[in-house]
RNA sequence: GGAGAGAUGGCCGAGUGGUCGAAGGCGCUCCCCUGCUAAGGGAGUAUAGGCUCAAAAAGCUUAUCGAGGGUUCGAAUCCCUCUCUCUCCGCCA
């Protein structure tokens, strides 16, 4: 959510550059909003502060045993008019909070200007895709021939984008988060967080997910009861929670409505979640394999800072993401996105891809923002700062890494000419020793 | 699922309709005294908004005692709904 009091004082400006993200902002419905709360939202405190002044003058009275009956005349009809107030100030409140939970975050202005991802920037290269002296197969092809990967038993179970793994790639998989899991604790300070798969409304409101993109979340109620017994869900009763898409939205939300003293800072927190997205409106994309599906797993980083950090966090996030692509030693990039691809609450992505020799390109396993402070004033998530204020702070998300695309990356370029696969050796512990997958020792 | 208790400021804790944003204590900040690890005295110490103001400072003002609604001229206090916590019983991985 951006400071209202940015929109009040630069409104012009702010709204041009939400332009090259793509949005286009209410300026007049905002400013006639703005015009109308102001008037009404004085006219509400002037009728406030009389009828707090005249009861207090009821209450004196009567204690020094007055006759109170002409005071309580002359408040009487105060009742309607203040009630009527401020319904009307509510609701126009409601109104500009509305505009406000729509509106993206501002890019910083390190961030390129551009309409899609053709216009990201590369910043930087690490290592070299490997030449194949075969023919090489696709991680869907490599994994049904080990017969490790079952997309078929999986729609039979689920439907479409979901998978079945087993033997020695479901092991893989395993060792995959762990050993990022255990990376990022051990190496890169990170707290291990075990985190709720289910959420409520609020967190997902704190991290931008909502109100905007609820049809790509899943959402789950309680039984069929909560459902049928005409329940009107609001925001007091809610009677469903949603699947998180990311953990993200768990670990960012331990911080709402929270004032985290000083000395605490940075919190640098890692969990280890499945993640589920409808794929809404994806249809058609990416359809064959595992690179697009309702539910993955990732390991994903998330740092809460003092705002004068985080731009130093974001680099340092970046890198631990990057060490576990070199620790498996699979070729990347990383692209600073351009101010047309960046997610709502980001104000600077990197996006870390890996070199998928089948695809012949690199594609994102991990995506690195910068939020700034606006999912920390969507949360109310604040800190008590050098003097003792509260101020607002800043978060930070990014995966470490997509472990799916990280099992991909590693099935397509350690892929060998008889089908087998050799493991990375940084994961060969994690697997009992083995080094490679083969027909026979994945069963 | 059944029975009961509770939720107040950074913390503890008082407050059951009236000058309460809230006693007292602890903690913290500043000052004074003392003078040398202690003790004492004084002052201050919530958050979010709005308006005035070029801005800052300041002033005025509103809201907030788990959340939402209601009663009332007036609600921390009364009523309703909800959430969460704790205790006991039942069930359960």
């Amino acid at each position: 959510m951006l400071d209202i009091q940015l929109l009040r004082t630069d409104l012009d400006h702010i709204a041009a550059r939400l332009t090259s993200r793509g949005h286009t902002f209410p300026i007049a419905q905002f400013n006639a909003l703005e015009a109308q709360r102001k008037s009404i939202q004085t006219h509400t405190q002037a009728l406030q502060a009389k009828r707090n002044a005249t009861s207090k003058q009821i209450g004196i009275a009567k204690q020094k045993g007055e006759d109170v009956s002409a005071i309580m005349a002359e408040v009487a009809q105060l009742g309607d008019e203040l009630k009527q107030a401020e319904n009307q100030l509510a609701s126009i409140q409601a109104e500009l909070q509305q505009i406000l939970l729509v509106t993206p975050n501002l890019a910083h202005d390190s961030v390129p200007e551009g309409k899609s991802d053709a216009d990201n920037r590369e910043i930087r290269r690490w290592g070299t895709p490997r030449t194949f002296d075969f023919a090489i197969q696709d991680h869907v092809s490599i994994g049904e021939s080990l017969g490790l990967l079952d997309f078929a038993t999986a729609a039979k179970l689920s439907g479409a984008r979901f998978n079945v793994m087993k033997g020695g790639i479901a092991r893989l998989h395993r060792a995959l988060a762990q050993f990022m899991l255990d990376t990022h604790v051990q190496e890169h300070g990170y707290t291990e967080v075990y985190v709720p798969y289910l959420v409520n409304a609020e967190c997902l409101r704190g991290t931008g997910q909502l109100p905007k993109f609820e049809e790509d979340l899943f959402a789950v109620h309680a039984g069929s009861s909560s459902l049928s017994d005409s329940t009107v869900p609001t925001e007091q009763h809610p009677f469903k929670l949603h699947l998180i898409p990311t953990a993200e939205v768990p670990l960012t939300n331990i911080v709402r409505e929270e004032i985290i003293p000083l000395e605490q800072l940075p919190l640098k927190l890692v969990a280890h979640t499945p993640c589920f997205r409808s794929e809404a409106g994806s249809y058609g994309k990416d359809t064959r394999g595992l690179i697009r599906q309702h539910q993955f797993d990732k390991v994903e980083l998330v740092h809460i800072v003092h705002p004068q950090k985080s731009y130093e966090a974001l680099e340092q996030l970046v890198s631990h993401a990057e060490n576990i692509l070199q620790k498996l030693a699979l070729p990347y990039r990383v692209m600073t996105l351009c101010t047309g691809d960046m997610g709502f609450s980001a104000a600077k992505t990197y996006d870390i891809e890996v070199w998928l020799p089948a695809q012949n390109t690199y594609r994102e396993i991990s995506s690195c923002s910068n939020c700034e402070a606006f999912q920390a004033r969507r949360m109310q998530a604040r800190f008590r700062n050098e003097k003792g204020k509260p101020e607002l702070l800043h978060t930070l998300n990014g995966s470490g890494l997509a472990v799916g695309r990280t099992l991909v990356a590693i099935l397509e370029n350690y892929q060998n000419a008889d089908g087998s696969v050799t493991i990375p050796s940084a994961l060969q512990s994690y697997m009992g020793g083995l080094d490679q997958l083969a027909i026979e020792s994945g069963q």
